[in-house]
Formats: structure tokens, C-alpha cells, sequence
DNA sequence: TGACCTTATGTTTTT
DNA sequence: CATAAGGTCA
């Protein structure tokens, strides 16, 4: 027994705290966890997972909760080292078991699916992706007759936004018009009007957008019956980065969890930055007193990823947040070396400079994947992509576009989505415009006679081809029936779905070949899924989410820079982190400095980027931008300012320094150089034999 | 009537 | 630059 315990050595007195929490009783009570970055917050999680297995835990009836699924299956490997350490071989039984790992919506649509006959609803529901929604959201507008409105009604993204705000922060629609959307206040009433036609749409074809996982789980935990069957499937429930959790996940979890027995959150209030997705931070405050008695708290805040002088500004930035809840982090890993504060011209330079530091620290050993770039705004780093390029430094996006956000992707996926799911009109509305000649008109009326019937299929055979798209009529529909009737299986029926598509995709795009190469990949990583519903639930769920300058990610093995935006930077570390755009407009953006709600987030993101690093960072500041929107040869500019949450006085904490450094070469370059060539004789000489 | 093309307008971050 | 409105041609 004493030999097994020693996996709890390597902790500290309060991680030790927190894996132990109601060892030993039959319903421990509730916990949170307050970790700061860099604490060891995961690998405290994980060895409380493990500790609650070796003490006997089914590992089948662990909720565990994360905010993306990479994050739930690096929990997963810590737990299944740490138990190996504990269990020898047997471990990997056990934590193979641990299946209910994954994000809040990936959890409710399983668990939607598993009681789907009790509350009424299709099993064989598809899930709309944020523009599918948006999409549908413009087809009801339309039908309501709103596009005629005497003046500029909000766009399909804006109503979606909205009526996403209503559902996830549990608010009225005039509130949250009040509060968040002001200029879309005057039009109330035909929002509420349309967010029930959405509502009856999304019921008519079977379908749950991203809110209605989390909306029909609170729901169903309302039957008393159904909700004692839930809960009962599990004896702990784990909830990581609870401060992004909006209210009506924590509706959910309360509902899981009356009593708090078996909860475990953990989260740090100076992280959130998700409060744009309704996020709120009162979610962690109010958790405690949430329950009789009061849950335990116990606070990580001791820092084993940064050094001194990186923390040092990290803190100082945090300091001066209006409102605080954690201590301040400390650490023992002393250094000589402050952040860098470093003032470039430009954006160009600014990427310049960036290049130049990371082949710098490859020279010195240090591998391209250890360190990362960070921006607030995916298109920020659109002139370093360029310059990155243009040096054959490999590189991977996370955040911004994405791989399925590609034409040619979403058709393809459409054509899936609709053999699954006919009813979905979204998916069927994108399918038959791909059809020459079938345009929104013909398109709407095939799915209203499709609609009629109760095999939307058989009905679609029947329907005479358009006059306009006879051609390609038979193919589409034979095609559709095979699928539909699974005559394949799955992965192979996706290759008929190609065949009927390439044809389309020739005829469309010029590059047809490098759209095919996607296809392709889409095809291999379909295969890694059991069946088409998996596929296109996991992938509207948890699409993968970097981009890079191939087609394609790069190779494991290989080597490349990491680019994220912050928000997607969450939870990661590298050994030199550089920050874009480190300038008033940036960070903060120019949208976010409206309420000081808004700019503590900013502050917060600042925050973020700063603690990703482990022993180097550097701030950039740009002190000139360029305006975009304007002629091809403009040079309209405007000057920015170091962000204001580096005021003067924090300044002496980093190492203030101008790049390129000025020497007299330097300024000589500023004065108009010498000639010493005539290009244009050149150019000539390139034509005269 | 409906498909396809031309011109004014906002606009981040993501499950 | 993408989106959404209005105009033109079959």
C-alpha cells in the first residue's frame, strides 16, 4: 500500500489536497479548485482521476469534462501514466474505460441520443455547425419576409448571435438586446418572431444547433425520471476551465448534481476569456455557496512553468484588473532575463523580427514546435504567415479558418448530412444548388414536396426533373438513394458522393486539383470514424482545428512554429512565446473597449498570452499600421500605441529595446540610398539576344 | 419566374 | 472581403 501511495509524493501540499479531497467516503463532497496558470492544474486533475480509480472507482461512470476533446484526451494519457505507475499493466483496462470524457456539447449529444425515445425527439438528429445555423436562421428570415424591412434588418450571423446570447446566458431577449446588442434594440419584436420560426425549423427537420445540446440537456434533467437516470449513470463528475462555463452549463451541472456529491470544478477567474460566449465568471464565485454545506476550496498558486521576471509582468498586468479574486502567482525558477517590450516600425518588421528571434533559438537548440507566436485576431498575422512562407519556415495555424470551413468541404459534408438526416433543408439546400440551372427557387420547392411526404427519399425519386437541370437530375437523385440506404457502408459510400461531386467541383473551381487533395484527406480521416452519424457529429463538434501553409497538417515528426490566437492558446505552453500587435486597437481590440466588462476581458487575454511562456517572451509593438480598405498603392497610415495595459510605470519590468537597432548603417538607410544599378537596363537587356 | 451578375456595407475571439 | 440587396437576361 505504501508503494502505491508514491505517485502522490511528486505533488504539493495543496495539489496533494485537492487529489485526496474525500478519499475514502462513501459521497464526497463538493470541491473547486482554484488554479492559477501554470500550477500544474492538469496534471493535478489527472492524478485525481487516477486516485479515484486505484481507490475503486468504475472508471464507466467518470464524468469528465474539458473544453475541447484534445484537452480530454491528454487527460486521459496522464491518467493512464500515472495509473500504469500505480496498476502495472492492468491499468490500461481501466483507463480505457474512462468513455465519458469530452466537452459539454459532445457529452449532450451522447446523452441525447442514448434518451432521445424518453423526450420525444429523433435519434438520428443532425447538428448544425455555427453557419449552418446561420444559414437557417436566413432561410426562416426570408421566409418571414423580413429582407424587405424598410430599413437594414441585422445580418443571419447577428440574429444568430443573439438569440445564442438569449439561450446560453439564461437572459430575456430585451436585456440582452440592451446590454449587448444596442443597435439592434429597435427590432425586438420581429427578432422574437423569428427566433420562433427558428426554433419550429430546426424541430420540423430534425436538427439541434450547438445550444440546443446544452438547451435539451437542461430540459430533460427537468423530468424527474429522466434526470435521476442521468445523474445515476455517474459517481464523479469533473469539470476543467469551469470559468467558461456559461449559465446554463452550470444549470446542467447543478441539475447533475443537486447536492454537489461527487463535483469537482477547477478553473481561475483571472483566465476567463470567453465571455462573449456568455461565459461568466460568477459561475466559479458563486460555486461554493451553491451548496449546504458549502463546497471545499482549495487555491494552486504556486507557478512551476514560468520564470520570476516573466511572472513578474504577468502579475503586474493583472494587478491592475478592477476586480480580483486570486493571489497573485510565485515561483522559485529564478532568471536574469526580463520579457522583451520591443518596438518595430511596422507590421512588416514586425514579422521580420519575429522570423529572425526564431531561427535565433533554433540555432540554439531550440526545436520551431517549442515556440509559438500569439495574436488577438487570426487575420494578425497574415504579413508573418507571408514572411514565413517566403523563408520555407514550416508552420501551423490554430484558430481562424478552418479546414472545414472550405466549399468544397461543406458540399461534400452537405451531401453526408442530408443522406443522414433528408430533412435537413440546410444541407439540402446546398446540395441542390450545386446542380446547374437549380438555383434558391427550384431548390425551395423540391424540399417543400419532399417535406410532404414521410420518406422524403422515395418522394425525391418521384419528383420530375427540373426542366433547367434535367441533365444531372438522375445522377444526383440515384446517388442520394444509395447513400440513404447505407448500400456501401461506411467509409466507402463516401467515395460515391466524391464521384458524383468531382464533375461539379471541375466545373466550379479552377483549382479543382488542390480542392481534390482536401477531399482526399477528408476521405482518411472519415476512416478513422464507425460510422457516418459518429463522423459528422465529431467533426461538427470537434473539427480539427489548425490550418497550415500546405495542404494538409504537417507530419507528426516533423518540425514547425506554432501560430494561435490566444483563445485557442488556452491551456498550452512553449519555451519562447512572441505576442503580435501588442498596441491600443489590437490589445484591447477596437471592439472590445465599449464597457469596462469588455476591456477587464482584454486585459485578461493579455494576461493569457503572457503566462503561455515558460522561460522566454517577447511583446511586440508596431508604431505603424497600415489601412487597409484602400487603393492598391495607398500608404495610408495610422500610429498606434503600446497597449494601455503596459502603462510607463510598468515598463522597468521588461527590457524596452528598438528592432532593428539603430546604428549608423541604419540611419543611413533612412536617407535615400545611393544609386548603384540600373535596374531598367536590365529589364531591357532581358529581351535584346 | 428564377438564375446569375453588379454594387453598398459592416467587422473579433469559439463549442 | 464577405454579405446582402437590387438589376438584367433567358
Amino acid at each position: 500500500m505504501l508503494a502505491s501511495l508514491n505517485y502522490l509524493d511528486a505533488l504539493n501540499p495543496e495539489q496533494r489536497r485537492a487529489v485526496e479531497h474525500g478519499t475514502g467516503q462513501e459521497r464526497p463532497g463538493p470541491l473547486l479548485v482554484i488554479a492559477g496558470a501554470g500550477s500544474g492544474k492538469t496534471n493535478t486533475l489527472a492524478h485525481r482521476v487516477a486516485h479515484l480509480m486505484v481507490n475503486g472507482a468504475d472508471p464507466r461512470r467518470i464524468l469528465l469534462m474539458t473544453f475541447s476533446r484534445r484537452a480530454a484526451s491528454e487527460m486521459s494519457r496522464r491518467v493512464e501514466r500515472i495509473a500504469a505507475q500505480v496498476m502495472g499493466k492492468n491499468s490500461s483496462l481501466l483507463t480505457d474505460a474512462l468513455t465519458w470524457a469530452g466537452t459539454f456539447h459532445g457529452i449532450g449529444a451522447r446523452l441525447l441520443r442514448e434518451h432521445a425515445a424518453q423526450i420525444g425527439i429523433d435519434p438520428a438528429f443532425t447538428i448544425h455547425d455555427r453557419e449552418d445555423s446561420a444559414d437557417l436562421m436566413n432561410l426562416v428570415r426570408h421566409e418571414l419576409g423580413m429582407s424587405e424591412a424598410k430599413s437594414r434588418f441585422p445580418t443571419k450571423g447577428t440574429c444568430l448571435a443573439i438569440y445564442s446570447r438569449v439561450v446560453n446566458a439564461q437572459g430575456e431577449l430585451e436585456t440582452v438586446l440592451k446590454e449587448t446588442f444596442p443597435w439592434c434594440a429597435m427590432w425586438a419584436g420581429e427578432l422574437r418572431t423569428l427566433f420562433g420560426a427558428y426554433v419550429e425549423a430546426k424541430q420540423r427537420q430534425n436538427v439541434l444547433d450547438y445550444d440546443d445540446l446544452l438547451l435539451y440537456w437542461a430540459g430533460m434533467m427537468s423530468d424527474p425520471g429522466i434526470a435521476a437516470a442521468v445523474s445515476g449513470k455517474f459517481d464523479h463528475v469533473l469539470v476543467d476551465e469551469y470559468q467558461d462555463t456559461n449559465r446554463l452549463q452550470a444549470s446542467v451541472l447543478l441539475a447533475m448534481r443537486p447536492g454537489g456529491e461527487g463535483l469537482t470544478v477547477v478553473g481561475d477567474d483571472a483566465q476567463s476569456i470567453y465571455s462573449f460566449r456568455a461565459a461568466t465568471v460568477r459561475n466559479i464565485l458563486d460555486f461554493p455557496a451553491a451548496f449546504t454545506p458549502a463546497a471545499d476550496i482549495v487555491t494552486l498558486d504556486r507557478n512551476y512553468r514560468s520564470t520570476q521576471p516573466i511572472l513578474s509582468a504577468a502579475n503586474a498586468v493583472i494587478d491592475m484588473a478592477s476586480e480580483r479574486f486570486t493571489k497573485n502567482l510565485w515561483t522559485d525558477r529564478l532568471s536574469d532575463a526580463k520579457p522583451l517590450l520591443v518596438t518595430v516600425r511596422d507590421e512588416a518588421d514586425q514579422a521580420r523580427y519575429v522570423v529572425h528571434k526564431v531561427l535565433e533559438a533554433r540555432e540554439g537548440g531550440m526545436s520551431l514546435k517549442n515556440q509559438a507566436v500569439l495574436f488577438r485576431t487570426s487575420s494578425h498575422s497574415g504579413p508573418l504567415e507571408i514572411e514565413l512562407t517566403r523563408r520555407n519556415i514550416p508552420f501551423v495555424k490554430f484558430g481562424g479558418l478552418k479546414f472545414l470551413d472550405a466549399a468544397h468541404i461543406k458540399d461534400l459534408l452537405a451531401i453526408l448530412r442530408w443522406a443522414e438526416n433528408p430533412r435537413d433543408r440546410v444541407a439540402g439546400f446546398r446540395v441542390l444548388q450545386l446542380l446547374p440551372g437549380v438555383g434558391p427557387g427550384t431548390a425551395g420547392k423540391v424540399l417543400d414536396a419532399m417535406a410532404t411526404g414521410p420518406d422524403p427519399i422515395w418522394v425525391l425519386g418521384e419528383i420530375p426533373a427540373p426542366p433547367r437541370a434535367a441533365e444531372g437530375w438522375t445522377g444526383l437523385v440515384d446517388m442520394l438513394g444509395r447513400l440513404s440506404r447505407k448500400d456501401a457502408g461506411w467509409p466507402l459510400e463516401l467515395g460515391y458522393a466524391r464521384l458524383w461531386y468531382e464533375p461539379l467541383m471541375e466545373q466550379a473551381y479552377e483549382d479543382a486539383a488542390i480542392r481534390m487533395q482536401d477531399i482526399m484527406q477528408l476521405e482518411q480521416i472519415a476512416g478513422g470514424y464507425p460510422s457516418r452519424e459518429r463522423f459528422l457529429t465529431e467533426l461538427t463538434l470537434d473539427p480539427p482545428d489548425a490550418t497550415s501553409d500546405q495542404s494538409g497538417v504537417p507530419h507528426l515528426d516533423e518540425d514547425y512554429l506554432i501560430l494561435s490566437t490566444i483563445h485557442s492558446a488556452k491551456g498550452q505552453e512553449w519555451k519562447a512565446v512572441h505576442v503580435l500587435n501588442v498596441v491600443d486597437g489590437c490589445i484591447p481590440s477596437d471592439l472590445g473597449t465599449g464597457s469596462t466588462h469588455e476591456l477587464e476581458e482584454e486585459r485578461r487575454l493579455l494576461y493569457v498570452a503572457m503566462t503561455r511562456a515558460r522561460d522566454e517572451l517577447n511583446l511586440i509593438v508596431p508604431q505603424r499600421f497600415f489601412v487597409t480598405q484602400q487603393h492598391k498603392h495607398g500608404d495610408k497610415h495610422l500610429y498606434a500605441q503600446r497597449t494601455r495595459f503596459i502603462p510607463r510605470a510598468m515598463v522597468p519590468l521588461f527590457e524596452d529595446i528598438l528592432w532593428p537597432p539603430v546604428t549608423p548603417a541604419y540611419i543611413e538607410g533612412l536617407s535615400p540610398a545611393p544609386v548603384k544599378m540600373d535596374i531598367g537596363a536590365q529589364m531591357r537587356g532581358m529581351w535584346s539576344k
